[in-house]
DNA sequence: AAAATGTTTTTTCACGATAAAAGACATTAT
DNA sequence: ATAATGTCTTTTATCGTGAAAAAACATTTT
């Protein structure tokens, strides 16, 4: 097996979600920039919505015959692709077993007991490399660095300068700016959210997400910008492990947010500031709790 | 050709090195030890050595028979790793030719052009993306996004930011710490090179990053540490292709150095301040100036 | 002529295989 | 008993290969 098809499957899944909403198909370029794969796949895809009858195509016309059935969508565990499949059975490990600082990581071993090959193992050790988590000895063996509390302090120094002077140049924008129409549109997600907080506050991660990619991007620098992919990633994870408090945690977060979005709203620099350094605080409060290690001395 | 032997290659050369220093050398796990090689090349080394006539080797005796000549070392250019050889390469062509922002860059192209694997290729511009001048499209080819302005100014934000901090940290270390002994050493190397910079002034760039990796690793943060690379690749590059005003670029930077250094001896939060925004701002004046592409607008 | 479809070529992704290098184990020397 | 040497095993680095996917080219349709 030299290459899975799960962006054809992938995207034939995310095809079939279309089927309901129209009586005929677009054409195969604009199926490629709707789907984002190349019109090859578009056209894999198509043939196979022929073949198992759910549209009749003829060169342009491609009609849809009947609406989508469950067994007709590939399974989701096939629409992965391998770095994904690689970078969670990577965290699993690395945060359920006994993921001990300074312990090394062997690229042949992690490769078998995934069931793939070392060459896409090693990439994915590259790329995963930027977090900060890993390191590489030259010629030899990757160490793991640990989740660490000193980890977490050293990412949220960077972050809080990071957001800091992000949330800065967000109010220096100018009021035409398409960010406004954004944070309102946020704002609003989050007056919802917030209302139904007691059912939907497993929702907040992904909110956050966009709200603090919002604010980081009125930057312009890349390099601010990427860092929030560390960021991203830790508390991905970090989140599908520690659910203590989430309602809580998550409760408290939106309302700062809140008040964060209005201190962007007021454009003065010392209420965003302001707001801005109490979230953080509080976000850092969050992240550290959770990692316990931080042995304390007894009093005496 | 699966992979070439240039980690024992290089690490010969190193040893013959030591046969000028000894009558005889030591065990081979010391051997090992002082080259940053494994046992098993130490030993491919030894043979060579021996086969050669440049030692008799019997069990723990190493005994050095004759002064290492011109021809027994390897040729400079079979001791580098692929890593660097496409990293050469890859930055010719990105300094030398048309490197428009926006144009593609295709894998197996280079891999021929540079007469190695994909893989290699590949793993090179993973670990070379996080440099911020390249970028992957999902399943697809890697865009340049080009050695700009922009670059070049998003870059020297996030230096002087981390700079300022961790100047600001340096200070605050304790007189035991081992720091201030560097310092001192690196001050008399800076006046060293001050005295004789009319012969001397292109070591300046090597002492130049000891300097700031001094300074930076007072951060104590991994990514701050890390961030260097970024600058440090940069300015390697950079200085090779501009030589424009070296000998005075210098000349003037070590004096910043001076000062810099003195502030922080003078352990003076506001000195060291003002003079590491000093020297940052001259550096980045003298990256910004090497890049043309300011296309001025002309007064009607 | 612009945009779609049909066809062919090229590139990316991932694998297994192999030599270099590291590492582990067994044996011998101080 | 410790530390070296000798030997064997495992892991890493790199390549060539082939299928998936993208991209380029040619042809047809509106």
């Amino acid at each position: 097996m030299s290459k899975s098809n799960n962006v054809y499957k992938d995207a034939f899944n995310r095809g079939l979600r279309l089927l309901d909403e129209t009586r005929s198909l677009p054409s195969e370029p604009e199926l490629g920039t709707l789907l984002g794969v190349s019109r090859t796949t578009v056209r894999s895809i198509l043939s196979r919505m022929e073949e198992t009858g759910l549209i009749a195509w003829n060169k342009r016309n491609k009609t849809v015959l009947r609406a989508p059935k469950a067994e007709d969508f590939f399974p989701e565990e096939e629409t992965d692709s391998l770095a994904e499949i690689i970078e969670r059975s990577f965290m699993r490990r690395l945060l359920a077993g006994g993921a001990e600082a300074g312990m090394q990581i062997n690229e042949l071993e992690l490769a078998r007991e995934i069931g793939v090959g070392t060459t896409s193992v090693r990439e994915f050790l590259i790329r995963f490399s930027r977090f900060g988590l890993i390191e590489k000895r030259r010629n030899s063996h990757w160490v793991l660095k640990g989740f660490t509390r000193a980890f977490a302090l050293e990412l949220t120094e960077i972050r809080e300068m990071f957001e800091l002077r992000s949330a800065a140049a967000f109010v220096a924008l100018p009021q035409e700016s398409a960010v406004w129409a954004d944070l309102d549109r946020l704002e609003i997600e989050h007056r919802q959210l917030a209302s139904e907080i007691a059912t939907r506050f497993n929702e907040f991660s992904e909110l956050d997400e966009r709200f603090h990619r919002l604010i980081h991007r009125a930057s312009h620098n890349r390099f601010i910008v990427d860092f929030y992919d560390v960021i991203a990633m830790i508390f991905h994870y970090h989140y599908q492990w520690n659910k203590a408090q989430e309602r809580e945690r998550n409760e408290v977060a939106v309302q700062e947010h809140l008040a964060y979005i209005a201190a962007l709203k007021s454009r003065d620099p010392a209420k965003v500031d302001a707001a801005c350094r109490k979230h953080l605080k509080s976000a850092r409060q969050t992240l550290l709790s959770s990692i316990p290690e931080g042995r304390q001395v007894q009093p005496a």
